[in-house]
Order: structure tokens, then C-alpha cells, then sequence
DNA sequence: AACCGGTATTGACCTGGATCAATAAAACAG
DNA sequence: CTGTTTTATTGATCCAGGTCAATACCGGTT
């Protein structure tokens, strides 16, 4: 329990309430009434801080909760038969985690703090309980399921290295809802397994769009400089989930 | 409403109930009690029969409903920017076809028939009301969203042209339920779309298929003479939902 | 039974991106 | 600061699978 603090977040912080939370609108409660909120949180639990390069959970594991990401950063994985890691996701603040364990209730995948991270708990059958319950719930939960199908089948469909690179920056963006100026927290072999792209390619691609003057990258720092050429590079490949770019339109 | 008929499927055989439908354990009634089963078959339309190519739905139609395929089988694809098609998808009996349009509103894709087929209808506002007061439905709900889930996922994953292939096989007969005896329903192109690999590509790994032993396959139809050398080739790439495959276990 | 349009197979060649191999530049430890 | 490790960049080659081009096959028509 206690172990090693002093690390940044404090517990308060961590207890924040969902209805305090800056994340609402892309989280679970998004929609309900005061009241149903109120009968969230109940059910909620918190975990963190969770350090970089901790596990949150493990291939394998019985499936028991769904998680939220509150603040840091979060990347599924698998291992396949051969030993080789494939990235199956990045998890921003407000985004969903554990929903493909639903159907085996086993986790397929293994998730981990890209950087020091905590995390809203969802234990499945009371979450599930409340959903029959509160329809605005369910309903919010069918959309999920629905936007991450959406965006893990545009990821399977086939597109070249640039298109794949540049509708990941614009998608990061986005989701991060910093502007144009963002931190790239995940380390290039990782964006390079997620996009099914070699390191080398993802680095020979991003010194070309910044020699192309799409972007200003230099290490994990990226500077988006020409937002729409960038999206027309991108083609139709769109990880940003379509509508969900609540945060910021994003226009650079 | 009358066109054309004498095609095969008689209405009442179409107006089959969900508890009288063989299909059960695959599709939205799995698991309700009986008169939970009659809630559910009161808002379920039926369409069909569906003539090969006809579509469904198209790309851009508002959402309103989900479907199940009855019998026959269906594809879902997309057209890109520049006019080229992706499968997204195959739905045989059984299947659902939609969810991934609950989040956007709106279709994202294509659904046309590969055969002439039929389909259930299910308003999602229905639904979603019923599934909202039986708790079985909805989480039936859920797991099958987080079932496409996990295919997807899988599917986005970086796999050989061999493994795809070998995958893809062994997840279509499961599915079919049919032994290791099967009609490959949709056209060569269609599949390569799907596995992203090029026609000619499937083409010739059917052929060193056949010619190493794996099956024996003449145009559509296609006989698994080793299936556990086929799953082998697979690896780790698996579209048969894990334990999805209630339908046989598929021992060759 | 010959024709036609669509679909499948097969062959020859080409290329995007992987792989292999050095650096280089940070991050980290002492 | 200095060595050590990790991560990123850049260059040189290679190859799986794509593309282009015939050719074969089948189902449906007349």
C-alpha cells in the first residue's frame, strides 16, 4: 500500500470525482444526469501513481474491470508466438482500456505506463449492473466499443508508410488536444509496431515530412506546422475516431 | 414487397423465430430465457431474400438498425479517396453486421450479399431499450462488440502473406461450421482485399497450399486436408474470435 | 458448340519498406 | 565529468509481395 510517494500526484488529486473531472466529456460519464455521475463513482476506483514501465495488467490475466486513463499515458501490447512485441494501442487521458477483454474475459493484450500514469478502475459486473440500470450509461458504452471497432478497423486496412505516419501525428494531436505542439511520449519503435512499420522507416519519414516542412520534430518533440497538408498526406487513413476530436478542432 | 419469387426461401421459413432458429448460440438470443427470447424476436424485422450483390446498406446511410445474417453471407467494404475498395469484413449465419456505425451514427461502410442471403433486423433504439431492461441481452451486447474487437485488432497486426492466408482459412471453415469441406463464397479479389495482399497473391499460395498437402481447392470450393499444419502456418494470426468457434471444433 | 465477359492462374519484373550495419545523440549511473 | 546503455538517425542492401501482362477456365447465352 503506502511503498514509495512524494512522486507528483496526491491523493486527493487521485480521488478526484468524475464530476469534477476535465475528462468527462470523453469518458463514461459523458451525458448522464448528476445523479447517475454520482452513482459512477461509486464504482470507481483509482489506481496510481503508476510508474513508467509498470504494468497494469498482463496478458493472460483473469478479466475483471475496464480501465479510464487520467493522467499520463498508456500502450497495449501482445506477444506473439515468436517472442515479437506488437503494439496494439496508445491510451490518452479520458480514453478506454480492456474492452477486447470483454468477449474472452481473459486480457489479450498487456498494458503499460508510457509515462507515470493513473487510471480510473471499472470493475466490469458492477459497471455492467449499473449500465442496466442507467440506459445513458449503456448506451455510452456501446458507443465506445463501437468507436475503438471503428478505428482498429480502419488500422487493419492497407495503406502505405506516409499515409500511416501522418494520420498518426494529426490522430496524437488530437487526442492529446495540445495544439500543435506536443510531446511524443511513446518511444519511435513503438509507434513504428503500432503503425506495422519498421523504427527506420518512421525516422526516415519524419526527417522527410520536417525537410517537406510538415512538422518540426526533434527527439519526442513534435511541432505540427502544416496541419492540412498533413491530412491530405494522411489519405483516408483516420485513427481520430471520426467525431471524437472533442477536444479541439485542431486547425493549424 | 411481391416482386419477384419462387427463389428458394418461402416467407414463413424467413419469419422462423429466433428460438426456433438454429443460429441461437451464435447470435443475440445466447443465453436468454425463453420469454426474454419473445421480447427480443418482437422487434426483430426480417429481410430478404437479399440476391447476390444487392447491397444492405450503403456508406453514408443514417444508422438505424443492426442485422444479423440469417443465411447466406455478406461482405462489408469501404471505397477510399481514390476509389478503391477494402473488405472490411465477411458476415456469414449468424454474424452481426453494423456495430461498428453505432458510434459515428451513420454508416461507415457497405454491406452487400455474396450470396443470396437474408438477414434479421434489429433497430438499435429498440435494442438498446430492451437490452436496457434484460440484462443477458445487454451483455451479449457487449461481448459480441468486443468479439469484432479482438478480430480487428488481430487483423491490424503485421503478418506474413502466409500466415493471413493460412488464418483466414482456418477461421472461414470454422465459421462455416461445415467440416473441412467448404464453398469459398466470395471472388479471389475479395479475399486478397480483406488479408490486404494482392489477388494474385492469394492465388499462388492457394496453389503451393495444395501443392505442400495443406488443402486441395478447385475455384470456389475448397477441401482442409491439414488443418493443424494450417493453424501451425497461421501462427499467431487468428480471426476465429478464440473460443468463438461454437459451431465444431474443427479437428482434420 | 462457339462466343463472351468475368474470374482465376501463372509468369516476369519492380519497388516500398524491411533488414543489416554503423554512427550519433541523449539519458543515466557512478 | 566519464563510461555505459538506450534510443534515434542515416546509409547500403535485399526481398516479400505488388504490378503488369498473358493465358486459361468457367458459366451463361444464343
Amino acid at each position: 500500500m503506502s511503498g514509495r510517494q512524494g512522486k507528483v500526484v496526491c491523493i486527493t488529486e487521485l480521488r478526484r470525482a468524475c464530476r469534477t473531472c476535465s475528462l468527462q466529456e470523453l469518458c463514461l460519464p459523458m451525458g448522464l444526469e448528476a445523479d447517475d455521475v454520482q452513482r459512477l463513482e461509486a464504482i470507481v476506483g483509482h489506481k496510481g501513481p503508476l510508474e513508467r514501465g509498470r504494468h497494469l495488467y498482463r496478458e493472460g490475466d483473469p478479466f475483471h474491470s475496464i480501465y479510464a486513463v487520467r493522467d499520463g499515458a498508456m500502450k497495449t501490447y501482445s506477444i506473439d508466438a515468436d517472442g515479437r512485441e506488437h503494439v496494439l494501442g496508445f491510451h490518452l487521458p479520458g480514453e478506454l482500456l480492456g474492452l477486447d477483454a470483454i468477449y474472452p474475459r481473459v486480457n489479450r493484450c498487456s498494458a503499460v505506463a508510457l509515462s507515470n500514469s493513473s487510471v480510473c478502475v471499472l470493475p466490469y459486473e458492477r459497471l455492467s449492473e449499473l449500465a442496466h440500470e442507467v440506459p445513458g450509461l449503456q448506451s455510452q458504452i456501446f458507443r465506445l466499443l463501437s468507436k475503438d471497432l471503428s478505428i482498429s478497423v480502419n488500422l487493419a486496412t492497407d495503406h502505405t508508410a506516409e499515409e500511416r505516419l501522418a494520420g498518426f501525428l494529426i490522430s496524437i494531436a488530437a487526442r492529446a488536444g495540445a495544439g500543435t505542439e506536443l510531446k511524443l511520449v511513446m518511444p519511435r519503435r513503438d509507434i513504428a509496431s503500432y503503425l506495422r512499420l519498421a523504427t527506420e522507416t518512421v525516422s526516415r519519414l519524419l526527417a522527410r515530412f520536417q525537410q517537406e516542412g510538415y512538422v518540426e520534430v526533434h527527439r519526442k518533440n513534435l511541432r505540427l506546422l502544416n496541419v492540412d497538408g498533413l491530412r491530405k498526406l494522411g489519405g483516408s487513413f483516420e485513427l481520430t475516431g471520426l467525431a471524437s476530436s472533442v477536444r479541439r478542432p485542431l486547425r493549424g
